[in-house]
RNA sequence: GGCGCGUUGGUCAAGUGGUUAAGACACCGCCCUUUCACGGCGGCUUCACGGGUUCGAAUCCCGUACGCGUCACCA
């Protein structure tokens, strides 16, 4: 029987949840659960400099919205914790150690500060390597500070089986003598990440392309320790695009790249998840676009993934949302987006849920909602060339013959009956009646009660929607200003 | 600069030696239509470049260019 697929997400506790890194997570999840193996969350606090406060909250919220739930973490527990590293720093110390025993790695008293310019690794670090017993032992008695390094082999070359690109080899003359214990006694991450890698038996470890390059590192780690080596999968980044049509790493100049930003912004948690997971993998064998979480799961495949960087593209994002919303229930539609409706007077209020599902087919986002409804809270000033339209041959002048008989028919429609069935009936009637074209007379009524030409809903909906007073009102002023054209 | 990784349309991408090189977003046009949207139909634009290997190459090999990553007591 295979060993069971255990995958982690070892982010560093900065308060910000970047796409990046949600991908990251997404990828590491899918693929643990498509293996139905478990998904481990470990949080990689080592650099007390960069420390954040809630931000491991944080990070369990921002998962937990994204439906990544872990099966081992700081807040859940496990067979392996502590999963915190900075409660882990007795480990990592035990294990330097055992590595200075075995000849694989030396302590150094250097100061990183006298560290010769320009001259590469080749300097003071390895000095340390051939301290005297004496020397070291005078070193520790006066408490000199030290750090413990990795010592790597000065020829040969070292090379490990990544899934995505397959052997990777770099020469050992590239490797400098790393630190792995700080003077602090932390770990650092090449470290710490191997040791907890190994015991909390991780079986891959899918992580950005950035650490491509520390990997051989790693490897020669594992074999000192004698360990398996898990199986590496170096995901390439997510980038965004520049004003000048170049395109470099994403990152807060391009805009809303965290997660919490884009479901600030309206993007649906769903939404954002299923677009994340497009950007760099495709599902084989179908064209499927949209997938629930257990959809994703049940398509996810390693061999699907991408080797090369991908453009994160606000367009397909926004496509993508507005396919949620199309796929919503109306109720539930109009009780997500209320609060980016902002305050509505009463009477809009109480037909939130009709405007909201004439909302529901034309948005891309939630927060483009007040912008979509100022015309119905007040009129805008217009130009009456808005009047024109080519398809339906209207014109200003065509508008001034159409209205007024309008208006009066509409003043005759009761409080009652200002309704959109009832008011579409008896327009149409009219203009039966009339023998105008249906395009021809809607839409001077919708331009003089709405002021833009482009509005959710058509003619009726808006009468309905801004109610009688308030409709006729509006279609008298607009075409007082017909009038004095 | 050394080393490493990458390169199919504006973007996401399928493709694993023989295809009219899928599909989606965006864009454009048409239809539908009480505007817009929705929906339907159609169009535009691609294998970075140069050499090989092969009967045949987007697919294999070698260079070149470009992009990215990395060279910390950061992760």
């Amino acid at each position: 029987m295979n060993k069971k697929t255990r995958t982690r997400f070892a982010p560093s506790p900065t308060g910000y949840m970047h796409i990046g890194n949600l991908r990251t997570a997404l990828y590491a999840y899918l693929f643990a659960k498509a293996e139905k193996g478990d998904f481990i969350l470990r949080i990689e606090d080592t650099d007390r400099a960069r420390y954040v406060a809630d931000a491991v909250d944080f990070i369990q919220r921002t998962l937990k919205l994204a439906h990544i739930i872990p099966d081992e973490g700081p807040d859940i527990g496990g067979e392996y914790g502590p999963y915190v590293q900075s409660q882990r720093m007795d480990l990592y110390r035990k294990y330097a150690e055992e590595l200075v025993e075995k000849g694989h790695a030396y302590r150094c008293f250097c100061n990183p500060k006298e560290k010769e310019s320009g001259e590469g690794h080749g300097g003071y670090d390895r000095a340390c390597r051939n301290l005297s017993r004496e020397e070291i032992d005078r070193h520790m008695e006066n408490g000199t500070p030290y750090v413990i390094r990795q010592k790597m082999p000065l020829d040969g070359e070292t090379s490990f089986f990544d899934v995505l690109h397959g052997n990777i080899t770099i020469a050992n003359e590239e490797l400098e003598d790393q630190v792995l214990l700080k003077s602090d006694g932390m770990p650092t991450y090449n470290f710490a990440n191997v040791i907890d890698d190994h015991l909390m038996k991780v079986t891959h470890i899918i992580r950005g392309t950035e650490f491509i390059t520390s990997t051989p590192k790693h490897v020669l780690l594992y074999k000192a320790f004698g360990w398996e080596l898990p199986a590496f999968i170096h995901l390439a980044p997510v980038m965004g695009k520049n004003a000048d049509g170049s395109t470099s790493k994403l990152s807060k100049r391009h805009g809303a790249t965290s997660f919490d930003d884009l479901t600030k912004m309206g993007y649906l948690p769903e939404a954002i998840t299923n677009y994340v997971a497009l950007l760099g993998w495709n599902p084989k064998n179908t064209n499927q676009e949209l997938f629930s979480m257990e959809e994703l799961i049940s398509h996810f495949s390693l061999e699907g993934l991408s080797k090369s960087p991908a453009v994160f593209d606000y367009d397909k994002l926004g496509w993508i949302n507005g396919e949620y919303f199309k796929a919503m229930a109306e109720d539930a539609f109009a009780k997500l987006a209320r609060p980016f409706a902002g305050d509505l007077p009463a009477h809009l209020e109480g037909k939130w849920p009709y405007i909201a599902a004439l909302l529901k087919t034309r948005l891309t986002r939630l927060d483009e909602i007040p912008a979509q409804i100022a015309f119905l809270i007040s009129m805008p000033e217009f130009d009456s060339s808005l009047y024109n339209n080519k398809r339906n041959k209207v014109t200003p002048e065509k508008s001034l013959e159409i209205l007024p008989p309008v208006l009066e028919l509409l003043e005759s429609v009761p409080e009652t009956e200002w309704e959109n069935d009832i008011l579409y009936a008896k327009l149409n009637a009219h203009i039966e009646a009339t023998g105008l074209k249906k395009g021809l007379a809607m839409w001077p009524i919708r331009i003089s009660v709405a002021g833009q030409s482009v509005t959710p809903g058509g003619a009726t909906e808006l009468l309905y929607i801004l109610g009688k007073e308030n409709s006729l009102q509006r279609m008298k002023e607009s075409l007082e200003h017909l009038k004095n054209l």
